[in-house]
DNA sequence: GCGTTCACG
DNA sequence: ACGTACGTGAACGCC
């Protein structure tokens, strides 16, 4: 069956929200006395439950004013009504401007209520197969939900709301929603002044529904109804209670002239809503408003430039010499730095205008012979924009660059780590208001994306210049700020020197033996076979097990295994729903084995195959300097961060990460325990402190002060509790993620932590304390001054808040202990070069170096790095570093 | 292009 | 009452 997504229909009942809007608020009003605390609170709520519900069609309803049916039948109907007062009736009109600027339908209709047209459209949406979202303040809605159609209903204040379906009805009240108007006629409503019958509540109204089941059924069977006062009321009551049914029900089938397309959800008029936002003074709704029009997106700025050619070189070096500083960029042929040839490089002094220096006819080696000294020069400053690529490609010149004195992405990266785009554009657009030269208007994309070559060599040349002048616009306001936040020792002494050692890991690359991994793949690939056949054997049928959708249908369609848990679009099929379906069924464990066979051998066997250099046998990665949000490096084209360790099987596709050749051997250092270690030195927690002072093993000191056990008694499934407890505790601790882990429940859970939490009590109060720190400041920050913005805190959802204070607790940790290894790295990289050793740093992975070592020059590296990366920064505590050598990583490690 | 799953620290 | 562990990247299915 095909099973498209359900189209939606969200239908608000605006009167209803409106009125609980002003009364949930202050009356506010803007400087001119226009009230606007109603509009407010309903844009507020409108634009919540957009956000939590996208919907293809939505429209709000209205009351009309004058009498309605109700009225007619009845005249006392909602008699006793205040009248609105004159603050909100003002009201209305705006909120109808507002709604017809956001282009959402308005439906009104003579003689009815604002219900009656949800009912109806309910109705209408309900037949046509939508799924249908009522929201109101008003709970006589909950006869109108069903399966398909869900109800909001705004709790206390505006900004929370209740959901119910057809099921969630049953189990609030005990009767159905159908149910729920004969208990209206019957108890009546005090608000709209229905009467019902006298004597008769929710609770006796709700037993004598369940007994009965309908008003009518209730009436031909009245002698049956216990308690004399009660049937008494009813018989005399009668006619009222059918009255005041009719009165409470919603009509589902009013007379409105409209379809449902008509209400498909359209595109705001932006510049009349930012208007309207303004002179109601809504600051806040303004910045939901989507950024300045795209017509802006234009280039604004022009570039100038000067293409160099013959050998007349003598200008840019008098003014470099006279500067002492110089921006510069290459531009290779696509953005592929480490694959790809180089085309041309751009130079710019001071204010100057910038001059390019194409590659094409061997002017490659004109470039090399005048300017090498001056990347060389330790008394000139370098200025660019994404300098890893630019050191890239000086090494492939044997240009060994000095004195690197500013990388714009470096700069913002520590002043926004969670900012995704750092290109010039962006940076430009942030800091100068310059919108550049967009790249995919030079390149286009797709499959017919050119590369830079296919450009004249004058729009390369503008290309680069343009990046230089927006290097230069930037530099002084990103220093400034670098400068304002005490980053500066972070800048210039960690992140700008590893700009230039990631780059050499990146040109040296890591070597492979292909022969080890085409053999361990022939081995993986076997297994899958077999697997294979087993898995459709016990099926009873072929099908595509890498699908979870059908490998849920086989599991939970065809063999009846209990469903664990689910995901937003069917069965959950992971690895711990596989683990508790265990003893279920014997394919489970061979559909484990086969996810483990199938990931290793594409994303590890093959994928790695796919890219080792085939006349180096190296694989090149590139080590991303401003990804992470915590200051941690990440490892792509391949990920060498994620290499398999934990099972037996994936560790020896370590077998063939190997050093170069034969004089060389791989050194493995990895810090023990540098989170636990940071947090000891942060916290300043005595206890933990001394422990790492005794060198003891941490696991187990846990174990045996959460478990109230003397350390020699500690059992291996008490350390391995211990251990996640210590995990838990760097991840910003909760009992339920504690009792995932550990398949424990949550009160166990609970009890470890606060366990812990009162033995470590310094290590509580830090909790506490980062949290009411980053909510103060809105960021926390590492041992090196490294900030992350932390704007989660002040949610007023609660697991956004929660999301927030684990990062609060966490960041430091792991950012702190990314620092140290920074540090680290920079300082083992100068010592090899200062030394002109012949061993090479190659990778890390967060908490471990490996280094392509010279076999003459082992211990000594051996001794420089131990003392490097344990001395990184000064720390309360020792740090404490294991090292192992091998002829390959699975030996080294 | 997004969701699910799973590899690592 | 709420309902998740922190930080990443790659392969694959599916639309």
């Amino acid at each position: 069956m095909n099973k498209k997504q359900k189209e939606k229909l969200m239908v608000i009942d605006g009167n209803s929200l409106i009125h609980r809007a002003f009364y949930a608020l202050p009356l506010l009003s803007t400087k001119d006395g226009i009230y606007t605390n109603g509009v407010y609170g309903f844009l507020t709520m409108l634009y919540r439950i957009r956000e939590e519900y996208h919907t293809d069609y939505i429209c709000v309803a209205f009351d009309k004013k004058g009498p309605t049916f109700r009225h007619e039948t009845f005249d006392s109907y909602k008699a006793n009504r205040d009248s609105t007062p004159n603050e909100l009736v003002q009201q209305f009109p705006i909120i109808r401007e507002v709604l017809s600027a956001m282009d959402i339908a308005q439906l009104e209709l003579d003689g009815y209520e604002a219900d009656d047209i949800a009912g109806t459209l309910a109705q209408l949406g309900e037949d046509k197969g939508m799924e249908v979202i009522l929201v109101t303040g008003d709970r006589d809605y909950l006869q109108l939900a069903s399966d398909n159609t869900k109800v909001l209903i705004t709790k206390k204040g505006i900004t929370e709301l209740d959901e119910y379906d057809r099921e969630k009805v049953i189990e609030e009240y005990g009767i159905s929603p159908e149910q729920l108007i004969d208990l209206k006629g019957l108890m009546g409503d005090k608000s709209d002044n229905i009467p019902g019958v006298p004597g008769i509540g929710e609770k006796t109204g709700i037993k004598l529904l369940k007994q009965f089941g309908t008003m009518e059924n209730l009436y031909d069977n009245i002698d049956k109804v216990g308690g004399k006062k009660t049937r008494e009321s009813l018989i005399e009551h009668k006619n009222m209670a059918i009255l005041s049914k009719t009165l409470g029900k919603i009509i589902r089938n009013a007379p409105i002239n409209i379809t449902i397309e008509q209400l498909r959800a359209g595109k705001p008029d932006w510049d009349k809503l930012k208007e309207l936002y303004t002179s109601l003074e809504f600051n806040s709704l303004l910045s939901k408003l989507p950024e300045d029009e795209v017509e802006l997106e234009e280039p604004n700025y022009k570039t100038e430039y000067i293409i160099l050619e013959g050998n007349n070189f003598k200008a840019v070096i008098e003014a470099i010499k006279e500067e002492k500083a110089f921006y510069f960029k290459f531009l290779f042929e696509d953005d592929n730095y480490i694959k790809s040839p180089i085309l041309g490089i751009g130079i710019k002094v001071g204010d100057n205008t910038p001059y390019y220096i194409d590659f094409s006819q061997n002017r490659v080696d004109i470039f090399k012979d005048e300017f090498k000294k001056y990347f060389e020069s330790e008394d000139i400053k370098k200025y660019g924009h994404m300098v890893k690529m630019d050191i890239f490609a000086l090494l492939h010149l044997n240009i060994d660059i000095s004195n690197l004195a500013f990388d714009s992405v470096i700069g913002q990266y520590l002043l926004n780590p969670a900012q995704t785009d750092y290109s010039i554009n962006a940076l430009g657009k942030e800091y100068l208001n310059i919108y550049g030269i967009d790249k995919e208007s030079l390149l286009g994309k797709g499959k017919n994306k050119k590369s830079y070559k296919d450009l004249s060599i004058d729009t390369r040349a503008e290309y680069i210049a343009q990046s230089l002048d927006l290097i230069h616009g930037v530099r002084k306001p990103i220093m400034d700020k670098i400068e304002e936040y005490g980053m500066d020792k972070l800048y210039y002494e960690v992140e700008l020197p590893l700009v230039e050692v990631l780059a050499n890991m990146e040109y040296h690359g890591f070597t492979v033996d292909l022969d080890i991994l085409n053999s361990l793949g022939e081995e993986f690939q076997a297994q899958i076979d077999r697997l294979t056949e087993e898995i459709y054997f016990l099926a009873g049928r072929e099908f595509n097990i890498n699908s979870p959708k059908q490998l849920g249908e086989i599991l939970f369609d065809e063999l009846n295994l209990p469903v664990i848990k689910r995901t937003k679009t069917g069965y959950s099929t992971d690895a711990e729903v596989l683990d508790k379906l265990k003893g279920e069924h014997e394919i489970i464990e061979k559909i484990l084995k086969y996810r483990q066979m199938v990931k290793l051998k594409s994303t590890y066997i093959d994928g790695l195959i796919n890219v080792v250099d085939k006349e180096t046998n190296k694989i090149h990665s590139s080590f991303n300097q401003t990804v992470t949000n915590t200051g941690r490096i990440s490892s792509t084209d391949p990920n060498l961060q994620n290499i398999p360790i934990k099972t037996e099987e994936g560790r020896k596709i370590r077998k063939a990460f190997i050093a170069k050749n034969e004089d060389y051997i791989l050194v493995d250092a990895d810090y023990s325990q540098i989170e636990l270690r940071v947090l000891a030195h942060i916290s300043k927690d005595p206890k933990l402190i001394e422990a790492f002072h005794q060198d003891e093993d941490i696991h187990t000191k846990t174990a045996s002060e959460v478990f109230h056990i003397p350390k020699d008694q500690v059992t291996s499934l008490m350390r391995d509790r211990a251990k996640a407890v210590n995990f838990g505790i760097v991840y910003g601790i909760s009992d339920y993620g504690l009792s995932k882990d550990l398949n424990i429940s949550r009160k166990e859970a609970k009890e470890y932590i606060d366990n812990y939490l009162k033995n470590y009590k310094m290590v509580k109060k830090y909790m506490e304390d980062i949290i009411k720190m980053g909510k103060e400041k809105g960021y926390v920050e590492t041992l090196l001054n490294r900030r992350r913005y932390v704007p989660e805190l002040k949610s007023r959802n609660f697991n956004v808040r929660s999301f927030g204070e684990r990062i609060a607790m966490n960041t430091p940790i792991q950012g702190s202990a990314a620092d140290i290894i920074k540090v680290a790295m920079v300082k083992v990289f100068k010592e090899l070069n200062r030394r002109n050793l012949k061993s090479r740093l190659i990778l890390q992975v967060h908490d471990e170096l490996v280094i392509e070592a010279h076999k003459q020059e082992v211990e000594e590296v051996k001794t420089i790095v131990r003392d490097i990366m344990e001395n990184a920064i000064e720390l309360d505590i020792p740090l404490k570093v294991d090292l192992k050598t091998g002829v390959n990583w699975y030996e080294s490690m």
